[in-house]
DNA sequence: GCGGAAACTATACGGCATGAATTTTATGTG
DNA sequence: CACATAAAATTCATGCCGTATAGTTTCCGC
């Protein structure tokens, strides 16, 4: 039994119209950034009233919460495809497509970038846990899985000053049962990677970075090629 | 003759009045974010009408233009005083001066951080340029005055991959000036240095990193040596 | 074919930035 | 001191925004 098929036109209905909202309100931001996400706006283009969206989104925070999702959803979708794509136990090659893919997603979707990293959609509260937790958890693991292959070449290289009592251990045991091998300084420095990354990246995004794209793709794989080395990597 | 002496009561309130406007300005901002600034708000806090601000500023954007010129000024104060306090040869102090005045002043201020990093502001559009362009430009050359200190030791540690050619002109003779030893290897440096650190505590003061305050001391401290350490310096 | 739910519209309220016109207030000058 | 003038502030209006409430249409399952 195919489970599609008991959908009446009425819910086929419902989710191609949910669809729609969304994706004219990815449109109205990839246009006008974040703060352009504006439910008079969605219904304008849907030639709807505004408050026939109610029927979809319980309020416009929600259809947010929703974006910020499915965006961050779609990054992790994007660095994880990538980590699928390398050799896996060859960790160079591991950061370069991690680093690449995110820099890469970033560059194509700056306002989803500015969606998921800035708060910028102008009333915006985002529920407890953060909005796309599931993604962002998901994308950190990637990063952490290349943390983990790296460690062994790495470790020498930094000083052990972490322990488990650094950091919650709800957070915690989900992660260190997907790696075994993981240790706290190793999981201090992916968040630190994390950060050279993301800064990087946020820097180019918003402008800050004068320089020719060209340059910034140096710098980025300057970056990488660090990144590398500071894992003990050889190239 | 004293300049301030020939100000008369009326120029005098209208600077009183100004300054008073930024004040609840910022007031507002650091209890609700940059996104609870507006002239409203301002007035009915001052017991104004909305409309007399536009005596004082031209429109809520160029009012939100002077903030941010205002808060980065504060930033780079912050940075450039910790640098002016370090021993000036001491390439391993300066880094952790600027870095520490860098992520303090960024936890103590994280809704000015907001405001001048990630456009919060509904529907703001920053001026050509960007807006706390002068700011940021004396908050980078502290830390381009960090690298051409370190960039002796540093030097044989990174591929000299880039030339000038790869940097704008423009932007680039008045840096060259400042310091003659400067070298476009050492500049990329710069930047990427500037995205390590500005990526930690991005994410930090927005929440990403779910660790206590404690341990994000420790990789803050953890990020400080190894950055010292990768320029070559002896701890 | 009929009851009820889902989808949608109409109207309204309060908040926002801002423009134009107007009144109030203070200043410098005759 | 009185008055013209410019600055400061108010009032009124327009057009955005989210969203609450109430009413209407449409379609599905019984």
């Amino acid at each position: 039994m195919d489970g599609t098929r008991t959908l009446g036109r009425r819910e086929r209905l419902r989710i191609e119209t949910t669809a729609e909202i969304k994706a004219v309100a990815m449109d109205l931001m990839a246009e006008g950034g974040p703060g352009a996400i504006s439910l008079r706006a969605i219904a304008r283009q849907m030639g709807m009233t505004p408050n026939a969206i109610y029927a979809y989104f319980a309020t416009r925070d929600d259809l947010v919460t929703t974006l910020i999702s499915d965006v961050y959803t779609g990054l992790a979708d994007a660095t994880d495809a990538a980590l699928d794509a390398a050799p896996p136990g060859d960790a160079a090659a591991l950061i370069r497509a991690w680093g690449g893919a995110f820099r890469t997603w970033a560059l194509a979707h700056p306002q989803g970038f500015r969606l998921i990293y800035s708060e910028a959609v102008p009333g915006y509260l985002s529920p407890e846990g953060g909005a796309g937790a599931e993604a962002e958890a998901r994308f950190c693991l990637g990063l952490t899985r290349i943390a983990v292959t790296a460690w062994p070449h790495a470790r020498h290289l930094h000083p052990d000053d972490f322990t488990w009592d650094d950091f919650e251990t709800e957070l915690l045991a989900p992660i260190r049962e997907i790696f075994p091998g993981l240790t706290p300084t190793a999981l201090a420095l992916t968040l630190r990677i994390w950060g050279h990354l993301h800064g990087i990246v946020s820097l180019e995004v918003y402008g800050h970075l004068r320089a020719p794209a060209a340059t910034l793709d140096k710098i980025y794989n300057a970056e990488l090629a660090q990144l590398i080395r500071s894992l003990g990597i050889d190239p």
